[in-house]
This record gives structure tokens, sequence and C-alpha cells, in this order.
DNA sequence: CGAAGAAACATACAGACTGTTTGTAGATTC
DNA sequence: GAATCTACAAACAGTCTGTATGTTTCTTCG
């Protein structure tokens, strides 16, 4: 009845609709949301099938929350262009990255959902896996050399929580230029000033 | 056996007492980790009780939310001092949310397992319910006429995600004053130069 | 005061879900 | 082509959630 199929092809096809099915149910309803029942029915497999591929639950969502952010980061080197400046790299990079995120729940799958399940440090690691690091070497390139490498790390930290937040926005509101504009605002104003501290205090 | 005490005085009580334990156990195991027959068992009741007093599971994790963001609202304005520069009271106010933020498992409840069991939207209505029109207002100070009011309400987002971001990473690393003074950097650097678009673009 | 009623709590129950174990069909190895 | 291993299915045990029912404690009012 079937055709012969390969244990590797197999198992490659079964992990692919378990992740699949997954994905749109963890972005829909959540993690807690989401049942092992409903997400073997999904993918049409049994639960069986799941836990032989997968540790647990978990092991799932992790699965999932790595393919999307794998898939983000692509998205944005491929809409990468080089730009005249550092900033305006950076900038490019932030509306390829705020065009990203908009997809389906990927939202909720990586910015809310995915620190409060697989905690913070472990979506730190699968950032920095994917893609984190070029905002700091975007960072380090508008700072030039006037700025100490650990100094720029924090910069790089609070920027990458505007940019998450901003995404947010956008995706609530859809007022994506308004946004697009004030991050703008701060980078320049961040890179073109330094931290020289004017207010004199300690 | 007992003294003799009033209804109200008992679910007072009984209140005080779930949340208490909800707070020490949804802070050390999450929400999903947290189970009702231990959460009673802590606050010296039965689940009957628990169920009598709130809706459901989520009901009382809502309930310790926004005791909890009361709490820091009233610690940062307990800590409020009167600065010189609009600048400089935004940066007090920094300090101090991030001194409040790293009591018990306060990050994790209020920036981690909030938004993903409560989501953003209720998060955003309990934080501006608590203490999150200050910022806009400190913002609003220091930009005086020279920014439209969208705009700076677009900058308090922005700057809250960094405040969010800085305070976890203090309370992850305990690099207080390097995020103060990275804060501090991009603050002034804002307000000073305002949103000129010195790039010329459009 | 004291019975009727309501509120506070405890116990028992039904359903669902998670992870594990056991069983079977299909693929690989020699 | 028999032995073995992998992929998957089905059944099981334990736990949790929310509800329904029962009991105790307080309140109300004649």
């Amino acid at each position: 009845m079937q055709a012969r199929r390969s244990n590797s092809d197999r198992s490659q096809e079964t992990r692919e609709a378990l992740i699949a099915a997954a994905r749109v149910l963890f972005c829909e309803k959540g993690f807690g949301g989401t049942g092992t029942p409903e997400l073997a029915e999904r993918a049409g497999l049994t639960r069986g099938a799941l836990y032989h591929h997968y540790k647990d639950k978990l092991a799932v969502f992790q699965a999932v929350v790595e393919a999307e952010a794998a898939e983000v980061a692509r998205e944005i080197e491929e809409n990468t262009v080089e730009a005249e400046t550092p900033v305006q790299a950076l900038l490019q990079g932030a509306k390829a990255y705020f065009r990203a995120m908009q997809q389906a729940g990927r939202l909720r799958l990586l910015l809310v959902e995915g620190p409060a399940v697989l905690g913070l440090e472990a979506m730190r690691r699968i950032d920095l896996e994917t893609g984190g690091l070029e905002l700091r070497r975007g960072l380090e390139a508008a700072f030039g050399d006037t700025v100490p490498p650990e100094t720029i790390a924090i910069y790089a930290d609070l920027v990458s929580a505007m940019f998450d937040r901003a995404a947010l926005a956008i995706g609530a509101s859809g007022a994506a230029q308004a946004y697009e504009k004030a991050i703008e605002g701060v980078l320049v104003s961040l890179v073109n000033q330094g931290p020289d501290d004017p207010t004199g205090r300690d």
C-alpha cells in the first residue's frame, strides 16, 4: 500500500509534520493551551510518534522556536542590502526584522511564549546562535572605537529590547512607520552624541 | 476552639494566605509549574477555598501580578525624590524601578510569566494603572513641546522596553551601574538632540 | 434567643492531559 | 531470510483542573 520509505525519510517527514502542526497550534493557543493529543492529530499521527521523536512537549516547543528563529534570521539576511552608513545598516536591519516578525504568530512565539516556556537564558542563546550578533557588530561599526566593547554590548542589549518592543507594537497597531521613525531618532542621537555624559554627574 | 471571626475577616485572611502562597510558587516554578493542590496546601487550605474565592488558577495569578505591580509602583513612589532636571528625574525613577524589580521573583513574575499568561494587552493595562504613566509624563517634561505627543508615547514605549530589559540584565548579572550608565547615555543623547533626523533621509 | 438563610470552606467526582510502558509493523544488517 | 533495530500505535498510571455536592460557620431577622 505504502511506497517503501527509508527510516531516515520516515523520521524526517514525521518530524516535519509535527513541527508544522506545533507551529500553528503554539502560535494560536500558546504552549499551555496546546495539548499533545490535538498536536498529534493535526500532524496525522499519534502521541506515540511524538514521544518517540521528542523527549516531551517542551522539546517540541523548543524545536519550533529554534526553527522559527532561524527562519527569521534567514529572512533578514535575505533582505539585507548594503547601506551607506552603519546607522543606515542598523535601520535597514531593524525594518527587515519588523517585517519578518509580523508573520503568523511569530511575535507571540518568539517574544512572549518562548521566554516564559524556555527561559530567558535559552532564548538569549537561540538569539545569539541565529542573528543576534549582527546587531552588536552593527553598533560597533557605528560607534567606532569611541566606546568600549562592554558598553557596546549593553547598548546592543538595550537596542535589541527596543526592537522587540517595536515589533510587538507594530504587530498590535500596525504603526510601522511611526516606530521605525522613533527607532531612527533614538539610534541617530545615540550614535551621533555618544556617551559623553553631558550632565557632568558621577 | 477558634475565635469567632467575621465573614469578611475570614475572606480577607484566606485571600491573603492564598496570594502569599501563590506569589512564592509562581515566582519559583512559574504558572504552569504550580498546581492548585500545592498552592492550597501551602496556604493551609483546600482547593475548595481557592475555587470559592477565585474563578480559576488564572484569576489567582492575575491577582498576584496586580498586587505585585502595585507594590513595585508603591516602592518607586516612596523612593522618588525631586530631581533638578526632567532627565535626572527619569534616571532616578529608573534606578528605583531597577531596585524594586530585584526583589524575590518579580522579574519573572512581571516581565516573563505575566505577559505569557495574561497577555500583553492585560499587562499593558496593569502597567498603566499602576506606574506606567509617570514615564510618559517624565519624557514629556524632558522634551518640552519640541516633540508631538504621539511621538513621545512611542518613545515612552521604547524607553520602557529598555528599562525592562535593563532590569532583567541587572537581575541576571548584577551589573546595575553599567546598565544605569548606559540608560543614562541613551536618555541624555535622545533628549538633548531630539528627533531632528540629522540623516536628512525621508 | 433561635431558626432560616447565606457565606466560607471541605470533599468527592468527571474529564483531560502528560509521560511511560507495552505491543506491532516496517526497515536494516549480516 | 532470520535477527535486530527503528518507527510508530495503543493501553496504562498518575496528576491536574474545574465542578458539584456536602458540611460548618456566620449573619439576619422575627
